[in-house]
Formats: structure tokens, sequence, C-alpha cells
DNA sequence: ACCTGAACACCGTTCAAGT
DNA sequence: ACCTGAACACCGTTCAAGT
């Protein structure tokens, strides 16, 4: 027959991301080889390319499914200062649950540039809803998102005391105030 | 004769330094390797590692020879707003001096764990110049300091247009005015 | 003291061959 | 159609041997 000699069923893609992503939340991106990735399913290495271009197409579609798992918070009619703190815990939360996988995110932002979620056109909604002229709200979200990512980022190395959060975000809405005169 | 077959004088850590960093602001961090600094220092891979203890080593090394070269601006009694927007201009300077190696560092933060510049300590004196409670002064360096570098970072990464620097700073400025209430 | 070649344990990936 | 073994071009690093 066709099938692996070790296994009963032959490989399928789903079972690939999900052993990839499985072996990614528990060793780091960096602990991912398409060789353990084989062993994990019992299979050989070489089997794989069967059912994916490569190692980085593998990471890019693992990617796009762990950005489908952001949903944006809806529009409650809350103060835009909560929803924007809303919006920054959604984003915090998903993050902190794939360390490795976001941060991967993070350094290749590339793998992302298709599909990048609705939180883009949340927080374009807030800030107009915030006062920043119409010219400005591109520029200011790319602003935030930065502050915002580095800031995940470094809570994930260490390089922040777990409790900033809060503050971090205070801070970054009293500019947004101070930024549109209130 | 004891040196290189290839080479006439005996290898020096300076000389492997000098080309690790020329080879990384060329290929970028993932573009050396220690095969290929040898090939570069025309020289058998493994003479390396009787001057450098390993890879790691080497990077690290280099990161703090890189840390050297920021120079903090001195105090020059301007008011704190003007002195922190010329500390992130120095720190900005010299991360896209180095880009490569600049995102190594922070991707790799315990690599500058001993030794950090005097970057931190300007940070912190002007935070208390800005009427921060000393007790939150730490607290919020880290928060400023991780907010920049995840700005830094979508800069190197086209994440975020070249003209967004002098917003990113003043929207800062005036988050911390609002939390110091003026 | 300094350098080197062979070797080991890893990578991602191609390609021809198996069922 | 699906799987596989051998092979290629890379890694970092160890170790015994050369001068």
């Amino acid at each position: 027959m066709a099938v692996s000699a070790r296994r009963g069923a032959p490989l399928t893609r789903e079972e690939i991301y999900a052993a990839a992503w499985r072996l990614i939340d528990a060793d780091g991106v960096e602990g991912l080889s398409m060789r353990k990735l084989a062993a994990e399913l019992d299979v050989n290495p070489m089997s794989l390319y069967h059912h994916v271009e490569n190692k980085t197409a593998l990471m890019q579609e693992i990617c796009l499914r762990v950005g489908t798992q952001l949903a944006p918070p809806p529009d409650d009619g809350l103060p835009w200062q909560d929803q924007i703190r809303a919006l920054g815990d959604a984003y915090r939360e998903l993050a902190r649950r794939h360390p490795s996988l976001w941060r991967y995110v993070f350094n290749n932002p590339e793998v992302m540039s298709t599909r990048r979620g609705g939180m883009w056109d949340v927080l374009h909604r807030l800030l107009r809803l915030a006062g920043v002229p119409e010219e400005d709200v591109p520029r200011l979200a790319e602003i935030l998102s930065s502050f915002v990512s580095g800031f995940i980022f470094s809570e994930s190395t260490g390089g922040v005391r777990p409790d900033a959060w809060d503050d971090a975000v205070t801070l970054l809405i009293g500019g947004l105030e101070a930024y549109t005169g209130r």
C-alpha cells in the first residue's frame, strides 16, 4: 500500500499543521524542524513535502491560523478609552497564549501581509472616535501598534515587570488625549 | 610554522570581531556562520575556536561593543521633554546604524544583561525630572523603553511609515505629562 | 602555541525509485 | 497517489593530530 510503513492512515495537511503548532507551543519556533515534525507524526521527513511546499509555507499557514483566533471586541458603545483598552487586552491575550508563534510573526511581519485580522479596522475606528484627524489615523495606528507590540515582546523576554500593562495602556491613552487636545 | 597556510600573520580576536561585524552589517545576523567567517579571514573554520569560545560568545562580545557606541546625551539643562527626545534620537540612530545587530539584541536581551550602557540611568533621571514618583520610575522606564524599541523594530521591518518618529515621541511625552498631571 | 582534517550530529530540500 | 532512501549543500562543534 501507499501509506506510511509506521502509520495506518495517510497524512493530511491538518494533521501536519496541528502537530507543528503543538511542537511550536511546546519548544518554540526554533525547536521546530521538518525532521522532528516528521518524527512526531511517525513518518519519513520527506513525506511532508508531499503535503506542504516547504517550511516557510508551513509557518505562514500556521501564522494565518493563529491570526484567525483574534476576535477584536465589538463596538459596545463605551468611551474610546475603554474600548482601546479592551482591544489591547484582546491582542495581548492572544500573544500570551502563543508566545513563540507571536514572536515569530512580529519578527516576520511579511507572513501576515495578506490577512491581518479585523484588529486594524477596529483600531482605526477607535482613533476616529478619539478625535484623531482622518489624515493622521493610519500613522497613529501604526505607531500605537508598534508600541504595544514592543511592550508585549519585552514582556515575553522579561524586559518589563509583569504588572506594567495597565500603566502602559494608560500612558498611551493619555498621549492620545494630549494629541487630540482632549 | 604555526600560522595559517593561507595567511602570513596569526589570527587575533580583534580581527575576528571586526570581520564578523562587517559580515553582519552586510548580510544580517542570519548571514553569519562560523564557516563563512573563517572563509572571510582566509582561515580554517576550526581555527576560530582557538580565539573564541563559540558562536554565542562571539555574538555576545560584538553586541557589547555595539552597546559601547551609545553615548547618551549629557544633561544640557533643557526641559525634560527636549532631553527625552534627544535620548530617543540617540538610541534610534544607533539602532539604524546597525539594524541587524540591533534586532538581534532586541530578540536576545540576555546578551546585554551585564553592561547595558548609560542610557538607563539617563532615562531614570529624566523621568524624575518629569515628576514621576520615585517608586514608579523603574516601571515607567521599562515601559517607555519597550515602546520605543517596538517602534524602532517596526520601522526596520517597514511596519511603520518613515516619518512617524516625531509623532511617536510626541505621543509618549504627552502620555508622561498626563501621567504626572503636568 | 597555533592551526588543521576528519568526524559527529544536526539542518532544509531534491530527486529518482519504490508500492 | 503517496511514501521513501540516498544524496546534496549547508550548519556548529569536538577531538586527535600536525607544525
